[in-house]
DNA sequence: ACTGAAATCACTTCCTC
DNA sequence: GAGGAAGTGATTTCAGT
């Protein structure tokens, strides 16, 4: 962070929001050439400032409007049970994020899914085949109010 | 998600992990030309099922490690409380996601900060600024175990 | 809907200051 | 660290099937 200058962040912040942005548009918007501009990405790509260039779909276009925040307690705490449930989360397709918290609930993940029905088959049929889990307590989202990928920088 | 074959599919599926991978790899990978594919991804694009191609970034290395869930409840529930909440909330940069919620707790907040003091000064001199917060509950993320913008398709 | 070729434009490298 | 010119490769369009 400390490393980066104004002009790195001024280009961080435009691929955040549009990564087809092309180096001639950056130029522009900087009042620089392409060179510097295309030299100065590809050092934010080296060095690890960007991890990667996505493009992000409409939920709602392809099926997935349900988003459920499910928060799960573990009956145990032991090492081994930990990371078995954090590898089979993993795998788990429905399952967008997962997070290990601090606190009285273990986990908190956000779901999305086509229907409250694959709701339902995903905790019966996949959730609670996974060992250990105590508490299972499921909310759904009636309004996505903000969701955003990029970083205030 | 009716009118998309499996070629298309396939397509959503790659850019969605790569969004910088050229139609020329994608076509070689679905054993077809160019055009087709070029054409797939504009109409992809056109119709929606491509909301936008974003750079995400490491958040560790700008300077954003700490991540917290915060979880509101209001006070009153009237519709203007509420839509002046909606909108307060959309323009602090901290928060990457705020879902309005079905069930106790009205919001859940995903907030990525610096550090445990800057979200000291996030909570004491931005979030309770907002009127008609009732409950303010906040747990830190020890752990992220799985965070994808890949929907499964 | 896909192929193949042609035109345009962006990316990438390198040499300069 | 930035500019400019040159080469390479991708995007974009279109006629043909």
């Amino acid at each position: 962070m400390e490393n980066l200058d104004q002009t790195d962040r001024t280009i961080l912040r435009i691929l955040q929001n549009d990564s087809k942005k092309t180096a001639k548009e950056i130029a522009a918007m900087l009042n620089l050439t392409v060179s510097p501009v295309y030299e100065r990405i590809r050092r934010l790509e080296n060095q690890g400032f960007i991890k990667k260039y996505v493009a992000i779909l409409d939920k709602d276009r392809i099926g997935r409007s349900i988003t459920a925040i499910c928060q799960i307690s573990m009956r145990y705490h032991d090492e081994s049970f930990i990371d078995e449930f954090e590898k089979q989360i993993q795998s788990l397709n429905e399952v967008q994020e997962c997070y290990h918290m601090a606190g009285q609930v273990d986990f908190i993940l956000k779901i999305h899914v086509q229907s409250l029905e694959s709701y339902h088959e995903f905790v019966r049929y996949q959730l609670s085949k996974i060992k250990n889990i105590g508490v299972i307590n499921s909310n759904f989202v009636i309004k996505e109010i903000k969701h955003t990928s990029e970083y205030y920088i």
